[in-house]
DNA sequence: TCGCTAATGTGTATAGTGATTACATTGCAC
DNA sequence: GTGCAATGTAATCACTATACACATTAGCGA
C-alpha cells in the first residue's frame, strides 16, 4: 500500500489531520515534521512541497484547531428567538467555548499559539459570537447602547477564563472551575446588561 | 576573560537572564540551549548541571517572565485610600497589565506558555490583584457581596484582552486598542459594581 | 492515443539541536 | 592543607529542519 500510489493525492490535508491528532496528545510544540511525514507514509522532504516552512505547517495546524473551536461553539440557532432563548443561547455559547478548552486543552492552546490567518477562517468563532450578540439586541435582551464593543468584552472574559483555567497559574482546582465559570458568565451578563 | 574563572559562579541565573533577553526578540519557542550557553560563555552541557531538561530551563525563563509582569503591575500603594483612589488604582493595575502585554508581547506570551510554578512566584500578579480588590472593598468602592470570585472576573477580562489583542485573531487594529481596553475595563467595573 | 511538462514524492547530505558520558577543574568544609 | 562535592569541558549520539538533485506521475494539448 505504501507504493499503491506514488503520489499521495491529498498530502497537505492529510498532514494537517495527522498533526491535529498529534497535537491533542502532545501539544503543538511537540510536532515533528519527520514523524508527521512518517505517520502519513511519506518522506519528510515531501512536506516541503506543500508547506514552505515548519512554521507554515504549524500555522496550518493551528488554524485547523481554530476551525474546530469555531465548530464546537456553533450551536443550533432557532429561527425565532425570545429574550429568554437569546440570552440562553448566548450563555451556552460561552459555556461551549470554555468546555472546548477543558476537554481539548492542547488543541485549544494550539489554536491561539500561532494566529496568522492563512486563508480567512471559514466560520470563525468571532462570527458566531457576533451573531449571538446581534440576536440578543434583536430580541430586546440587551440594550443597543451596549452592543458596540460587546464582542470584545464577552470574548475577553470567556477567553481569559479558558486560558487561565487550563493552566496552573490561576491555581483553580478543577472542582471549583464551574463556579468560576458561572461567575465570569454572570459578570459578562451584568456588564452587557443582558436582562432576563 | 573566558578562562578568568573556570566556574561561572551564577550560571543558572545568568542563563535565565540571557534567555529573557532572547525571548524578548524571538519568543520562547526559539530558545536554544547551545546558543544560550554560548552567549554566557560556557559549554552547552554545563547548563544541564542546573536544569534537568530543556523544558525545565524554559519553565524557569517563563517564570522569570511572570515575575517581570508582576513587577510591572505592582503600582505604588498609598497608605490611605479613598473610594476614588482605590478605584483609580485598580483600573491602573489593569492598564499596566495590558500595557506590559503590548510593550513586551513575546515576554508576555512566554509568561503563560509554561505555567508550572517552580518555586512559589515571588510577588505574584495574583497577589497584587487581590490586594487591590481588598482595598476596593475596604474603601467602600465595591460591595462586599461582589468580592468573592472578583479576582477571576477581573483577571479573565484583562488577561483575555491582552491575549487576544497581542495576536492577529481578533483583528483589532492597534489604533483601536485603547478603546477596546476602555470598554473591557469599564465592563469589569460594571460587573463588579465598582462605584465612583 | 501519445508525449510533454509541471507537480509531487524520494534519496541523500548538511548543519544545528538536546542530551549523555567520562573527565578536568575548583571552591569549600573539615 | 586535603578530600570531596559541585561545577564546567570535550567528545559523542540520535534526531531534526531543510536543501538539492533526481524519480515518478498526473493531466493536458495534439
Amino acid at each position: 500500500m505504501a507504493v499503491a500510489t506514488y503520489h499521495h493525492g491529498d498530502l497537505a490535508n492529510a498532514v494537517v489531520a495527522a498533526g491535529l491528532r498529534r497535537v491533542r496528545q502532545r501539544g503543538l510544540s511537540a510536532i515533528s515534521g519527520r514523524e508527521l511525514a512518517g505517520s502519513v507514509g511519506v518522506t519528510p522532504a515531501a512536506i516541503y512541497r506543500h508547506f514552505t516552512d515548519k512554521e507554515h505547517l504549524r500555522a496550518a495546524i493551528s488554524q485547523a484547531a481554530r476551525e474546530q473551536l469555531a465548530r464546537a461553539i456553533s450551536l443550533p440557532r432557532p429561527r425565532t428567538m425570545s429574550k429568554r432563548s437569546a440570552a440562553e443561547r448566548f450563555r451556552q455559547i460561552g459555556h461551549a467555548y470554555v468546555e472546548f478548552a477543558f476537554t481539548e486543552p492542547l488543541l485549544y492552546a494550539a489554536a491561539f499559539e500561532i494566529c496568522e490567518p492563512l486563508r480567512p477562517d471559514s466560520p470563525s468563532a468571532w462570527e458566531v459570537l457576533n451573531e449571538a450578540l446581534d440576536d440578543l439586541v434583536k430580541a430586546g435582551a440587551m440594550p443597543v447602547s451596549r452592543r458596540s464593543g460587546a464582542e470584545m468584552v464577552a470574548w475577553c472574559a470567556v477567553h481569559g477564563a479558558s486560558n487561565l483555567m487550563t493552566t496552573p497559574v490561576a491555581g483553580v482546582p478543577p472542582a471549583q472551575r464551574s463556579v468560576v465559570i458561572k461567575q465570569v458568565l454572570d459578570g459578562v451578563k451584568r456588564s452587557l446588561q443582558i436582562t432576563p
